[in-house]
DNA sequence: ATAGTAATAAGAATGATTCTAAATTGACGT
DNA sequence: ACGTCAATTTAGAATCATTCTTATTACTAT
């Protein structure tokens, strides 16, 4: 007895996100990663997904997380050359990977502060993307 | 008429740095990476110390570079998920990925910077790496 | 010199990601 | 609803930086 031809699941995507056409495959794959605040790499998105589309395949997570990133819906997160992960926190911040747990940690900057600001760059440049990465442990 | 066994080429290499054996290998690795300002990667190192030692291997670049890396004599520099580039320049320091021509430049902090002050970190936490990197265009 | 350890070489293996080609889906006008 | 065209998805092959394996070579210390 649906009202309408969209099946209504755990959270409401709309059609379409920055002009990006959600398909059910990019619904799935950014409702997962809204929920998941663990940094997943494209694989455990692949095999989360699986349960609600049996029949997704990875090449697609990598179209859609790829889609995703370029339309500014979430960012890709590399820790030296290790799997990409995705992160659906659009917000300028950092990411410290702690290294006895592995898990990653979000970091904000201190209010006021701009990174730009900070830094010795050369006159005339055009900044796109800053990544800031730390490494260490949780004591 | 060698005064001693080591030949004395361009650049004279201690025996050992940081507790690590300077190897002909690792001092040709070496000595490369501080005349090239270019954060060159593990292939064109090859390439290039192919000239002074016609037989070495990839797979000793790829050793050397790690060791190096790991006495803290050098660093390895990721961008995205392209190949591992590494830099001579031991301060403190970001990177500047410049799209238009592939350059990448070092990027130092403003006197009297101190990252970790700017940063919101959780309590109790050890940093052991910071790696910033900025990708963009200079007009 | 000799034994033991470390480093190197060559090539195979790995693994994340991208590519290719074919099939499916969706949007839109009729 | 129907046809058309473009976008998306799929499955599997291909890519390519890096790591691994094994044999050989070079050092170091006895």
């Amino acid at each position: 007895m649906t009202t309408n031809g969209l099946q209504h699941r755990q959270t409401e995507i709309p059609e379409e996100i920055n002009g990006l056409r959600m398909t059910r495959q990019r619904q799935e794959v950014y409702r997962f990663l809204m929920g998941e605040r663990t940094h997943p790499t494209a694989n455990e998105v692949f095999i989360s997904i699986k349960e609600a589309l049996p029949h997704v395949s990875l090449a697609t997570v990598y179209n859609c997380l790829e889609a995703l990133v370029q339309h500014k819906i979430i960012r890709q997160v590399n820790f030296d050359r290790e799997p990409s992960r995705y992160c659906p926190n659009l917000d300028e911040h950092g990411h410290f990977h702690d290294e006895t747990t592995g898990t990653i940690h979000d970091i904000k900057f201190k209010p006021g502060i701009n990174l730009t600001d900070i830094l010795d760059l050369p006159p005339n440049t055009v900044i796109k993307d800053i990544e800031i990465t730390l490494r260490g442990q949780l004591a």
